[in-house]
Formats: structure tokens, C-alpha cells, sequence
DNA sequence: TATTATAAAAGTTTCGAAACTTTCTTGCCG
DNA sequence: CGGCAAGAAAGTTTCGAAACTTTTATAATA
């Protein structure tokens, strides 16, 4: 029977998965569509530097690399125009923004402000179920942070992913909708100048794994005084090494 | 004699004003392309309510009403979803972001913010060309906002462009770029809100005039503690009583 | 009549070919 | 040899048709 119709198909092997899809909780982001996490993919390769700054972002390139169309990237990459990761000139195409040293100022300044802003709200109205984030971000950054140097390096990707989960969880309480908003624009930019550092960092690592549990231990006491403060050194002392490593 | 190439014939008769175009002083803008301001078409649009909050933005109207193709306005679509006028789901399409309470105090609260940090900032570092610019936008606007209700109705799109111009020229001397384009993203968010307001607005408008006289005065006298009391004021008066219409 | 399955319609998303621009190369003349 | 025009190559931008999804309408069944 060649007429039966696709849909029913898709119906008979979906419905099992598609009913509960629609209330799944997990299902926050908005996200873009087919071309799903592309935006997400390629402001990855950009913050890590698998496009160096200034770098021309070529169509036949990218179609290659991510194997979509070039409309598909087209679209992704005007929104990391507005982002600021990527920059556009009629007729010349895409490049990587430039990096430098007052656009390192600029954006740590703004990101301690949002952050220090975002955690003190959170910390006033988090709940028993943000808390218990918290703790658990801050524990699966710590595995990560208790391995060696070596296996460190090898699951960097992930350690990346999971401060960055951590230091969202630490303001995920907060309601101004819009500061989380520009504090996680800022945090992007940031990580890429995060990641310039990775190759010079001697043994300052030790010290951001305690630096992390200082600050959860004065956001639980819901200190936001402290907790402001220990995330604004925290911040800063990262970026002030990499302000050395720009020269 | 058909076989003559295009290029000639383009070169003949733009030779004149392709050269001297390369060097153009006013050509500030990246822009985007050939579909040039079709993002700020589409921003302005929604920002006088032209299509209301929650609308559809169905392919179909947009390439009727712009004459463009669906690629070229969803890549514009998308950049306004990273600016947080435009939402997507995936699937279902692209919509005009909704409107608050809520996002209008978070808003103009980051407003406020920005406006007078980069208007001190830009005070302590404005040369005469700055001072220049602020005289002359004010005067622009002046003239709007001096005509008889009815002609300040009609010419209300030029009032909103003069407005924005004069505000951009209090900060213009700023150097943080960051902290312009966060501001630049908050007004124009907040130029949605002012639309709203723009029916029952009763004697209020006189008073504007003034205002924004005083903080030209004060900038002027680069008083930067004066100027930013006053812009704030300024602003915050307008978002309260938009926010008495939102009920 | 209510419910559910199917088809049709409406709408969105993706893709790549065609048109157009810029950049590079080549050949010509001074 | 340097400058410059012309053509070729490389790259970008636009567009709309095809594939796919969601929504609405229709028909069949209990």
C-alpha cells in the first residue's frame, strides 16, 4: 500500500514522543528553528578562537564547515552582528569583530555592573530551588576544577560550559528580565577574551576554584554585600591578566 | 555594436560619483547591504505600532509591503530579535515582541542608567564640534516643537527622528562604544513605549520643550551632576505616565 | 453529537542558482 | 617600468521555488 500518506506514519511513530513534547519543561529557549543551535555553534567557534578576530567569514567556507545553505547563515550571522561577535560591510561580507584592549575595559566594566546587580536581586528573592542550583553548578564546575592540569586542558569545553552554568545559576533568581539579558551579552563577550587567556594562566588556577566557593558561600549566607564584592575581584583580577597578555 | 560590456558603460557613467563616494564623510553606517535600511524600516514600523505588539509577521504581508524577498527580510527579522523587538518560535514564525509594565520600568530604569553615565561622560570629554552639534540639534528640534498641535501631529515622524538625533548628540563625545550601543538598544526600546503615550498626552508637550532646554543648558555649562539629574527626570517623568496608560 | 483520523490549506524554513560587486590578474600603452 | 583599462575570478546578496510543519477544515465512526 504505497498511498498511505507520510503523515500517518509520522503519526504512528511520534505520537509516543510528540504529546509530551509540547509540556516538556526543559524546553525554555526560544531557539531558532532547523538550523537549531547554529547560532549558538558558531558563536562557539568565534568566542574560542576557531576564527581568529578580523578573520573573513566566507560563505564557501562556512557552508562547508557547518553544512547548511547560506541563507541559513545569512541569518545567523546578522544576529551575532547585533550581538557585536561579527561585524558587516555592504558588499564586503562578514568578519570576526576586532579585540582590544579599551573594548576589554569596556565590557569587563559593564559586566561586573550587571553581574554584581543581577546576584544581589537574586540572592534577595532565590528560593530553596535556586539555591540548590547553585550548589549543584558549583559542584560540577569543582570536578572539572579538581582534575589535573592535563585533564583540565583536554575537557575545556566543558569546563567552559559548566562556569558558565554556574555563574548563571548564581543570578537565575534575579526578575529583571532585561539586566539578565545584557549581563549574559556581556558574558559572551567576555569569554572570548577568557579564552586568550587560557595559554598564559601559571597557577592561577588553584586559586579560581576557591575564589568560585567564596563567592556561593556568601551568596547562601545571602550576603549580597560580599558576595558583590568577591565576584567584582573575581572578575576583575581575570581580566587585568589578560589586559597583560594584549600588551 | 551590443557586444559591449556593461562594465564600461557603469564605469562611463558613475566614474564620477563612484570615486569620490569611497571617501564620503557621512557614510558612518555599516549598514547592512543592498536591502540597505531594511532592518531600520522594519524597527520603525514596529516601533510606531504600525504592527501592534503580538502580531504575526507573516512572510507573505512583509513581502508585499516591502517588495523584498523572504531571505532578505529574515535575516532583518533576526537581528531584531537579538535587539528584543521581534520573537521567534521555532516553527511558528516571527512576532512582534509584546509590551509590559514590567518591561517598560526595567527599561527605562537601564535608561536612565546609561543616558547619564555616557552624558557626564560625555561632557568631561565634548570639544567645540560636540558643542556644535548639541546647539544645532536642539535648535532642529525646536523648530518641531514650536509649531501648533496639529502640525506637530502631522510631522510627528520627523519629530521622533529630531528627538532621537538630539539625545545622540548629548552623548556623542562619549568614548565607551559599548555603553552607547547599550544605550542606543534601551532607547529605541523605549521609543515603543514613547509611541504609546503619544495619544493622551495632554499639556505636557510645552513643558518637553523646556526640558530639554535645561539639560542643553546644563550640558553646555558641562555641569554633568545638573544634566543628569534633569535628563533623569526627564525621562522618568515621560515612562510614568505611559505607565499610567498601560493600567 | 462528540471524537478522532485524514486531507487540504496556510505558513515557515531551507537551499542553491542567478545577479551583482569587489578583488585579482593580465595585457596594453606611455 | 609604472599606470591603467579590461577581463576573469572570487565573493556577496537577493530571490523564489521546494520541502517541511503547523493549523484549519472535512469526513468517518462510535
Amino acid at each position: 500500500m504505497p498511498r498511505l500518506a507520510c503523515h500517518l506514519w509520522e503519526r504512528i511513530l511520534n505520537i509516543h514522543l510528540k504529546k509530551p513534547r509540547k509540556a516538556e519543561p526543559g524546553d525554555e529557549a526560544p531557539a531558532s528553528s532547523g538550523g537549531q543551535d547554529l547560532l549558538a555553534r558558531l558563536r562557539d567557534d568565534i568566542v574560542r578562537h576557531t576564527f581568529a578576530p578580523e578573520t573573513k567569514l566566507k560563505f564557501a567556507d562556512l557552508t562547508e564547515r557547518y553544512g547548511l545553505g547560506i541563507g541559513t547563515l545569512r541569518e545567523a550571522l546578522s544576529q551575532l552582528v547585533s550581538e557585536g561577535f561579527v561585524t558587516l560591510e555592504a558588499g564586503k561580507g562578514f568578519r570576526v569583530a576586532p579585540v582590544s584592549r579599551s573594548d576589554l575595559i569596556e565590557v569587563t566594566d559593564h559586566y561586573v555592573g550587571f553581574e554584581t546587580r543581577a546576584l544581589s536581586s537574586s540572592i534577595g528573592r532565590g528560593d530553596d530551588e535556586w539555591e540548590t542550583n547553585v550548589v549543584a553548578s558549583f559542584h560540577r564546575l569543582g570536578i572539572i576544577e579538581d582534575l589535573s592540569w592535563q585533564e583540565r586542558m583536554r575537557r575545556h569545553g566543558d569546563w567552559v560550559e559548566r562556569h558558565r552554568q554556574f555563574h548563571e545559576a548564581l543570578v537565575a533568581a534575579c526578575s529583571d528580565r532585561w539586566l539578565l539579558r545584557l549581563r549574559s551579552l556581556m558574558f559572551y563577550q567576555l569569554e572570548r577574551y577568557r579564552f586568550l587567556s587560557k595559554m598564559n594562566r601559571e597557577k592561577s588556577q588553584t586559586r579560581k576554584g576557591t575564589e568560585h566557593r567564596a563567592i556561593m558561600d556568601a551568596t547562601l549566607a545571602r550576603d549580597p554585600q560580599k558576595a558583590a564584592t568577591l565576584l567584582e575581584r573575581h572578575i576583575r583580577e581575570t581580566s587585568e591578566s589578560i589586559l597583560g597578555t594584549l600588551a
